[in-house]
RNA sequence: GGGGCUGUAGCUCAGCCGGAUAGAGCGACGGUUUCCUAAACCGUAGGUCGUGGGUUCGAGUCCCGCCAGCCCCGCCA
């Protein structure tokens, strides 16, 4: 549909410039062409498409805005391109022009998409520039919890989908694997597990939530064990082999526990943890040095900040080295940017860095972004977005804990989305007599309790405060992933009753309403994804898959497919299997697989 | 005190850079099954878009003030 959105767009632009030809050449000097303003339909009585232009014009041409429209349709009936898409086209309103494209259009739209893998989204040339997102990133020695959610879940689902148009991207996990509490969780380790040290796997760390809470415990409880950490602190950052074996074993273990969980999620990432930016940090105060922006205050190196226009901001100075010599997050976040930015190989020549991260943490990436900016670190036409998410919250509305007032492991949040999908399965199973294999149980429950853990997170607008609910997220009807699954299953039950290997009509026919609601419907997947990649709001996608299977069960329901003649029948299979494909796209680009029974 | 986000139906939320009579879902109420999975479909009720101004032919959407909630605020990340 972008495609001919785009043809719709030319055309309607030249109508407009023959009907008003001074006043095209008037906008294009002021640097404001005219525009169409072509946009979708408001509804679907409005046809396929509307352009508002001819509202605009009004005032500057001093007509009426209707009849300003009536001189663009003019101009666009004489246009055999135009003939050729759309129907004539309708005034209405104030002066709104109301565009249908002709039905034999988008019947063969729908065909050349049954053939394109790619279901009409256009992929991004091989020139395409690295894309970073990062995401998930916990840290070392502490356990994925309820807080690692959303930014896991949200930032693998936009990694997808710019993955799917073509762009290289980079999944960066960068985890908290640098910092003072590495001082206190060696000392610590070395006095419990010194056997750790020299052989391989000598010891499993087990629990390593627990490990961290008996080496915070000590450390604030026992003054000679915090010399000590602070001492290793320095030994670690100096290099000392056994140090580093230390961290590296404290590493290793939190690595193969994250892991687990994102093999559950399905979800890839590359770790490049803090400690990868330290070689940089000297270089990056050197840069800002150079450039001037460094001022010295009580100790700190400092990055003042500016206003939008340039005079001095209220917010707090960007601290890059601290009064005792040492870095902070800013400075590694810094190092960071500029690395990720700059050309292989010593950078990763991006384009476009995304961080998905808490809202809470807005100040601090414009304060760092501006510091890159300011740098000059970043190269015209990249891109450095802050991909902020609201916190998630119980249904009391308070921050999510457990009922003993802690923190919600991210294990035992799936584990229990997983356990209410069994429970609530085996109980329609025994209301409806039906007798399932055990294999088929769990993996319909694995899949739909993930999938609605991962679907109730993204199909809100990020940027509020998502409150959480098992109750609703299971639930079978409404925008939740079963009422999603469901329709693929329902399509799968048709080609498994005969209509898989149909051969399809070409041209394909349609003559039911809820046909062509569907043929639209599909038609505007292409659209959709362009504008997830641009906006970087998973939501969309969710709404139209939402939309989609709720246009397909009406059409199931009302309209028959098996048992319809050909050509009806043949076309409808087309239309199914179209909705099959897009739907399954679509729910993998949100990270989220189908079932073909449930 | 400074800054950010949020405020839309009883509840949970959409609202695609200003466009036609503000939309879903849940919940409530009522209906649909000799037929491809009823985990579905159809219908009814329900909103002064926090509030007061302003800009505009047109504002839930943009600007300013105010109110409420949440979050952040210099050497933790």
């Amino acid at each position: 549909m972008l495609r001919i959105a785009h043809a719709l767009n030319s055309q309607l632009l030249g109508a407009l410039e023959r009907a008003f030809p001074a006043a095209a050449v008037a906008a294009r000097g002021a640097g404001q062409p005219l525009d169409p303003q072509l946009a979708p339909a408001s509804k679907p009585e409005f046809g396929d498409f509307q352009a508002n232009g001819a509202l605009v014009l009004a005032r500057p041409l001093r007509q009426a805005p209707r009849q300003i429209a009536a001189a663009i349709v003019a101009q666009l009936e004489a246009d055999p391109a135009f003939g050729a898409l759309c129907l004539p086209p309708e005034i209405a309103g104030p002066g709104f022009i109301n565009l249908t494209l002709r039905p034999e259009l988008l019947a063969a739209e729908v065909g050349r998409r049954l053939a394109d893998p790619r279901l009409g989204v256009p992929a991004v040339g091989d020139a395409a520039a690295p894309v970073v997102v990062d995401f998930s990133s916990p840290n070392i020695a502490k356990e994925m919890h309820v807080g690692h959610l959303r930014s896991t879940i949200i930032g693998d689902a936009l990694a997808r989908v710019l993955e799917f148009r073509g762009h290289p991207v980079l999944r960066l996990n960068h985890v908290g694997d640098w910092g003072t509490q590495f001082g206190m969780l060696i000392t610590h380790l070395k006095e419990v597990a010194p056997a750790a040290l020299s052989t391989a796997d000598a010891v499993d760390l087990g629990d390593l939530v627990a490990f961290y809470r008996q080496a915070k415990a000590r450390f604030d409880a026992d003054e000679a064990f915090q010399v000590r950490s602070r001492e290793e602190v320095v030994k670690l950052q100096g290099g000392d082999p056994v140090s580093r074996r230390a961290w590296q074993l404290l590493c290793d273990q939190s690595r193969r526990e994250f892991q687990r969980l994102y093999d559950r999620l399905d979800i890839r990432l590359l770790e490049r943890g803090e400690s990868f930016y330290n070689p940089c940090l000297e270089a990056v105060v050197a840069d800002l040095a150079a450039a001037g922006l460094l001022v010295s205050d009580g100790g700190a190196q400092c990055v003042f900040l500016e206003g939008d226009d340039g005079s001095a901001s209220k917010a707090p100075p960007v601290i890059v080295r601290k009064s005792d010599g040492g870095f902070n997050y800013a400075t590694t976040d810094l190092a960071a940017i500029r690395y990720r930015f700059a050309s292989p190989p010593e950078g990763d020549g991006a384009r476009r860095v995304i961080y998905v991260t808490d809202a809470g943490q807005a100040s601090h990436f414009a304060g760092v972004f501006q510091v890159a900016r300011r740098a000059g670190w970043i190269p015209p036409g990249g891109r450095l977005e802050h991909v902020p998410f609201g916190l998630v919250q119980g249904e009391d509305g308070k921050k999510l804990k457990t009922r003993a007032g802690d923190t919600v492991r991210l294990r035992e949040l799936l584990d229990e989305a997983v356990e209410r999908c069994e429970a609530d399965l085996c109980r329609r199973l025994a209301e409806e007599g039906r007798r399932e294999e055990e294999a088929f149980i769990t993996e319909v429950a694995t899949t739909v309790g993930l999938a609605a853990v991962k679907y109730a997170d993204l199909s809100t607008n990020r940027t509020t405060n998502y409150q959480f609910s098992f109750d609703r997220m299971l639930a079978l009807q409404g925008n939740t992933a079963p009422y999603l699954l469901y329709a693929v299953v329902r399509i799968a039950g048709i080609a498994r009753r005969g209509g898989a290997g149909a051969a399809l009509p070409s041209p394909l026919l349609f003559t039911e309403p809820q046909e062509w609601a569907l043929v639209r419907q599909l038609l505007q997947f292409d659209g959709v994804i362009l504008e997830v990649e641009e906006e970087l709001l998973p939501n969309r996608l969710c709404s139209y898959l939402f939309e989609l299977s709720q246009v397909f069960n009406r059409f199931y329901d009302q309209v028959p497919v098996l048992r319809a003649e050909d050509p009806a029948r043949g076309s409808r299979l087309a239309l199914c299997r179209l909705t099959a494909d897009t739907l399954k796209l679509g729910l993998g680009l949100l990270g989220i697989p189908t079932l073909e029974r449930m």
